[in-house]
DNA sequence: CCACTACGATTACACCTGTAATCTGAATGG
DNA sequence: CCATTCAGATTACAGGTGTAATCGTAGTGG
């Protein structure tokens, strides 16, 4: 084991993204293309950022390969290049396989413990193992 | 909702605990005390790191009340101050809510579509979920 | 008693990250 | 045509992280 694939999110860019260049993922993923101004007005509130920062952490993604960019006039627009579905899964893999063994029961243990579960997780948990056994 | 109550990993030690200091904490978790070469013997190998190292992360785990130090004659013994299920239950609810919305239920999904789970997972989750409903 | 060794402590240093100011060049209003 | 403005690019800088060399000091073998 310990096969470390270093394929954390997909294929397009093998570079780490941080957790404040996340959050402009979010943005990004939410809708897209967006122009850097766009982005900000969706993340600056939340996170106190302000232009630059975001700009910044733009640029970064950019240089990882997790957005392209698209000229539009003077300004561009910013495209993600990686699925959402493809960081989120990379990640929660490298929490399960660094904490759990890469055993998901005893992920959902804790979760179980720490009052994490709703009901509702609970019976649509359930739904998602049936639908898995069949 | 995104009460963030700062509140990691437990009482003992407010500051975030790194990737490779983790590497430490885990030797530490498996047994413990131990001195710094018995914690070397473990992660050195794994992780190709120098006794150096070890007392660096060491140091830095003690400074961030992560461990705590009990002379044994010239060296030291180190003991975790937080316990593994509270960082490990944090860290778990951290990538819950950061990427899933605090719902659970998406996270095991994706850990499905990624062939994370395997059939003996699967019994195990349901198990779980049997006594959770009791 | 002293040189050596085995520790922890201190210092180092490059890279990443969060956060931002400043520079530069192009579009635009007058 | 020129000054203003607005966008991206460049630079900055402190703090965290990974990784380690070096320092100081306290026992230990001779």
């Amino acid at each position: 084991m310990t096969t470390r694939v270093e394929d954390q999110q997909g294929e397009a860019g093998g570079e780490r993204i941080s957790d404040a260049e996340h959050a402009v993922m979010e943005a990004l993923w939410k809708h897209s293309p967006q122009t850097a101004a766009e982005v900000c007005e969706t993340v600056c509130k939340d996170r106190g950022w302000s232009m630059p920062t975001v700009k910044t952490l733009l640029s970064r993604l950019v240089q990882k390969g997790a957005l392209a960019t698209q000229p539009d006039g003077r300004r561009f627009l910013y495209t993600p290049l990686i699925a959402r579905s493809a960081y989120v899964g990379g990640e929660s893999r490298r929490l399960v396989d660094r904490l759990f063994g890469g055993r998901a029961a005893p992920l959902l243990a804790h979760l179980a413990q720490e009052e994490a579960l709703s009901q509702d997780d609970i019976a649509e948990i359930e739904r998602l193992l049936r639908e898995m056994k069949k």
